[in-house]
DNA sequence: TTGTATGCGTTATCAC
DNA sequence: GTGATAACGCATACAA
């Protein structure tokens, strides 16, 4: 690995004079540019990014800590802020929180240790309380699906409560009146809030909120499935379930079949996130849209104008939800 | 932030024995040690990775080039990778090649010059030539989902060719005879060995494999739906079809039900992956299983045991598929 | 426009 | 067992 003290003694020019080009900030003359650049082609230099950022203070990399590295969500997730940061020539530093507090306090840690320049969060486990005294360190943070009111301007978060409301309004715009809920983790926001949501739909409805039809899963497949078991064990009488997310849903669906149950003659389904796959089950999925490879980009664009002064369009904070009407859902 | 010389001052030793304590390797009396071990704890002391990693010319982390960001087998991999390194105090840094080869030199550059102790990297447009010479350099790496045999310690792979072979054979076996195939890109070294697989099985059946049953599609669930109707279009008799992925697999479901066919009552369809969500299709997809998040881990095990001098179990490079037998496909 | 000197926060090689 | 001191590869204020 050729060194900076190669290439200078190469061109038979100083050191500064190779950082100079390199970083193309101050003008140098158009001749010992030359000799440089052939100096670097000739030792096919390459700068040490790990001595640069020692010495800049300034990694040209961004930090993003994701609850899994698999799943639809995170997925598109990362692929929408990679695709974003890397035309920018930035670059992408990975790692998993696992929804585990300890977990999420370590991953941070470590990005700030790596120097990125920023981070970008999607943590679950960690308090408010932590990511507000984050915000006044000089780590620049943007968090993304969460919104905390102190720190508004580091949020960019769906409005689940009105998505919530959404896929169970549908449902009682269709007639639907018993209905019941696979839920997410109840301790993440995003799970309480499309539940709440669910219930503004209800009470506006006049209906009273049954938290018997109410089943607490895990946002898998598997816990979808269970929830519809679990339901239909009751004995309560229901005509549609939603789901908080697409994957539950897809687990739900298939344990209805299973039961004998035809969706959605005898039961509806409504899912949440319109994950890719969401048009491919059968019967096709009514779901809300999450626009989550979207809100990436612009976590990226916030990076990207705050950060490293790139221009950049307006920042959206909060992003709406849309019904997704497909054919898992029947009119009673 | 604080530094290595804060701490040594507030703990009165010199630099290189709060260097010690740190790294634990050589012996420390235990009485500055814990003057140590308190003054880090009083400062707050993080030590800084870049400047560890520029002294040691070592950085504890690892890094992973996939062609993508989402899709559940990146998804999947990258899970199994984190997992493993990250007991073992080692980390991620990721970055995506999108099956382009311009893109994914750029991808390893990045991660060499991050100072990565190793490399796991899943490519698909690079050379061969290209990697063997890379093998030739002092950067330590293992291929995954792929075979060089002039370097096949560094590989990890699937046989595709075997796994393409029992998902046609299990159709042959069920009295299938016409039998059409929807590949991925043929480029591709997996997509390729898999339709060899299939040509292997039908003619072990005595049947002269039909090009004009094959369509070369890109993985992809909408790809899969495209293949369907083209097919379909030709007139061409066919009772089944083999999906070279889940997702096109879905996708061809689709296609057909939206047809007026049913599966498999009137069409049979086999996948290729075995993702999560094959298992809640309707049909529950028949497939073959590719184990990849186990071979995430194992790459990352060859990693500790090669690079880190971690004791290991054995690595075992080339993984073996298996039939993963549901309800997409019907006896004839 | 170019060169010199110093600093970035560690590790590592010597001595003591 | 502990302490100086020189790398590590580059950026940058200050001089020239």
């Amino acid at each position: 690995m050729a060194t900076i003290y190669e290439v200078s003694a190469l061109a038979g020019v100083s050191l500064a004079t190779v950082s100079r080009v390199m970083n193309g900030g101050t003008r140098v003359s158009e001749k010992t540019r030359d000799k440089v650049n052939k100096a670097m082609e000739d030792l096919n230099y390459r700068p040490s990014s790990i001595a640069r950022s020692l010495a800049s203070n300034c990694s040209n990399s961004v930090g993003i800590l994701v609850s899994e590295l698999h799943g639809p969500i995170y997925g598109e997730m990362m692929s929408g802020i990679e695709k974003q940061l890397r035309t920018a020539g930035k670059h992408v530093i990975i790692a998993a929180g696992h929804s585990d507090a300890v977990s999420e306090k370590d991953g941070i840690e470590f990005l700030i240790d790596r120097n990125c320049d920023a981070l970008i969060l999607h943590v679950e486990a960690i308090s408010d309380e932590y990511l507000i005294e984050l915000a006044k360190s000089k780590h620049p943070f943007i968090l993304i699906n969460r919104y905390i009111p102190q720190i508004s301007d580091n949020c960019i978060s769906l409005n689940n409560r009105r998505g919530g409301y959404l896929a169970t309004k549908a449902l009682l715009e269709h007639g639907h009146r018993d209905i019941a809920y696979i839920s997410g983790p109840l301790w993440k926001m995003d799970a309480s809030d499309r539940y709440l949501g669910h219930q503004d739909a209800l009470s506006e409805y006049g209906i009273t909120c049954n938290d018997t039809l109410l089943f607490e899963s895990n946002f898998q497949e598997e816990g979808g499935n269970e929830g519809i078991s679990t339901l239909l064990d009751t004995h309560l009488p229901f005509s549609a379930v939603v789901c908080a997310n697409d994957e539950m849903a897809a687990g739900a669906m298939q344990a209805a079949r299973d039961k004998g149950l035809a969706v959605p003659n005898d039961i509806s389904v409504m899912g949440f996130d319109n994950i890719l796959l969401a048009q491919y089950m059968y019967p096709k999925l009514s779901t809300v849209n999450y626009p989550v490879k979207d809100m990436g980009k612009m976590a990226a664009s916030w990076i990207l104008k705050n950060i490293y002064q790139a221009s950049q369009p307006e920042i959206t904070h909060v992003f709406e939800p849309e019904l997704v009407w497909r054919d898992s859902v029947n009119s009673l």
